[in-house]
DNA sequence: GATGAATGAGGATTCATTCAT
DNA sequence: TATGAATGAATCCTCATTCAT
């Protein structure tokens, strides 16, 4: 007898396809182990087999994603162009990623509020973050060695391009009518490349 | 005989001040409705006399919030002042009112999640954001005008100052030891400030 | 000073109607002691200052209804009729009577239900029953003694008219559309009559 | 592996067997989930894996009786017989299962009750009494038509029958001391049938 | 007499999780 | 592996009744 192939990674597969689902459309706390087990086709005690637990397939979700995300940033942006054109770039490739995962912004929301409470979700979020800033923080500083930038704090900098960003998805989720993202996105960096390249002016303020 | 004072608008602080701690400490799905029972020192009967519901509370304390944080934000600041003035005043008030809501902030996750689901909190949240931008835009506008600022896209780059503090909050709420936050709004400001003054280069791109 | 005046039974009348409306509508048990106060006008604790509990409520209706039902039961039919006239007068009034406590039907399904486990309202149905059928025994007797019924038994016989009458009043409530209330109630007589009037037939059966 | 065995119905029946026995003592109202829990010896859960409310378990209640009645009523008794006979029979019948679901009776009480607002309720008991009366019409035609009785309006009659046997069965529910069942049951019929039969008196009155 | 805010025991229902098969 | 019936602690909310004013 052929030996059964292993289904487990498949299995996996179904149950959170179908918890991202269910969880996208009711949220975790109104979402129900059941609607999982109506959604996924398979049985409860399937669910329990893969997973131990509703907050485990939580995880789960976010992993993937997170995994998946952080697999596609893009980490070697070529130091051959210039720092603004890198930042580009990446901004470019941000706001593609963005529409992959579109779908799933409710999500994010969920995730939000459980990482004040689970350690493993904001730990997750936290290195995703992380990683985020540790892309932006060369480019800034070879900006700043090229003299291409202002000789701004690097950290700093990165932080405000990172929240802007973020900033700009939280607030797309409430004017999404209003809201072109693409556009928005493109003009964000437009005012920071502004703001960080070296002019006469060292600062606005006098 | 003295007629009874009414001590209802008292019961609903009592409430949602007890509310507030509880949400705050445990999310609101993990709150019970004893937690707030033994934290306001009210019965249970108390409780659901002045609030219909679990949710109830939760809207009413947003409303509370975001009815105190409108009633503060500096509509009328003078226009007299250059636009990169009046924007500094405006950054600097609201980080006098984020530190003051600042314990609250964990608050802020499940508004944010809630609103996904509950067209109430939407709404409030909604409005707060909107206006936010209707007191930036006006100074940016007169920015243009006067030639202080680039001719850029005025609702545009509202949106990319609010989203740009929006999310440095979101971004402080995962590195609350990394970020000073008052410095980075400041870092923030300064960047952004950079990018709308008007200088020879007009873009950076190209 | 004029003496206040009492209106302790006008109050007890305006409470008792409006418990009256409500039970009718919506039952005795899915009424809310608040439905009352609602619908009476009066306050909480007046319906308390006049009612010890809601059960209390329910008897005193019960009471007024038996009490003005018992009063309007014709005691004395002329006994100068004939005992097939005078069922038939007695018939007639019940009709009328029927017609007039029509919308109280839904509290009669409560009383019937409450009287199992209430022994105030089980006696006083009791009562109105025993009442009920100490008018007919006496017109049956009379028709035994002068021959113009058979030599049937007397209470068993009353009880036979009474459950006819109360039989159509029950499937009365459920088929208020085909049954002619008026029309049931003489024709049931009519059958009734017919097989307590002598003739040679002493019974049918062998 | 032998399949496991489908207890579904015997759990459904365990159920509805405590729920009866709980109801009929207490009555819907005061019976308490825990009440049936107890008795059942289940779980709370399997409960309400089998019913979705204490609503649905009391309608089951009743269909379950319905359908035992129904499936008992002599729909085919033989009209060689006749129809006074038949209506013996039929009565007869009646009494043997009035006997069977005499424990119940309490719990007719609330279906009457009840019935007023569960439309379920109110049908189930409503295609009773109208089974009831299709066995009693053809009887009463058959005795028409043969000339065995006088030419009265079929529906009325039978409606008269029907009324006076389940006004029986109420006032029985108030006298059960004072009422020999079987015997009130079989008087009443006399009645009826002396009233039916066909002779030179065609109506007693005038 | 009258008010209505306050009480809190009680109750129906939910749902993540388990486990015998 | 997989099933789905069974569990029962947990939870929100109700509502008859009370009582300070």
């Amino acid at each position: 007898m052929a030996p059964k192939p292993d289904v487990s990674e498949e299995r996996k597969d179904q149950i959170l396809e179908a918890a991202t689902r269910v969880f996208t459309q009711r949220g975790f706390d109104d979402a129900r182990m059941d609607d999982i087990v109506a959604e996924s086709g398979l049985s409860k005690g399937a669910i329990y087999w893969y997973f131990d637990s509703k907050e485990a397939i939580i995880v789960a979700i976010l992993d993937r994603i997170f995994y998946w995300e952080t697999a596609h940033i893009q980490k070697n942006i070529s130091s051959d162009l210039g720092a603004a054109k890198q930042l580009e770039l990446f901004v470019q490739a941000s706001i593609e990623e963005m529409h992959k995962i579109e779908p799933l912004m409710p999500l994010f929301f969920d995730f939000w509020t459980r990482s004040l409470r689970n350690p493993t979700i904001n730990q997750a979020i936290k290195r995703y973050y992380q990683l985020f800033l540790e892309i932006i923080e060369p480019i800034i500083q070879q900006g700043i060695s090229t003299g291409e930038f202002r000789p701004v704090d690097v950290k700093q900098s990165a932080m405000t391009i990172g929240a802007a960003l973020e900033g700009t998805i939280l607030m797309w989720a409430y004017f999404p009518k209003i809201i072109d993202f693409d556009k928005q996105f493109r003009i964000t960096l437009d005012i920071l490349l502004q703001g960080l390249v070296a002019n006469e002016l060292t600062s606005v303020r006098d």
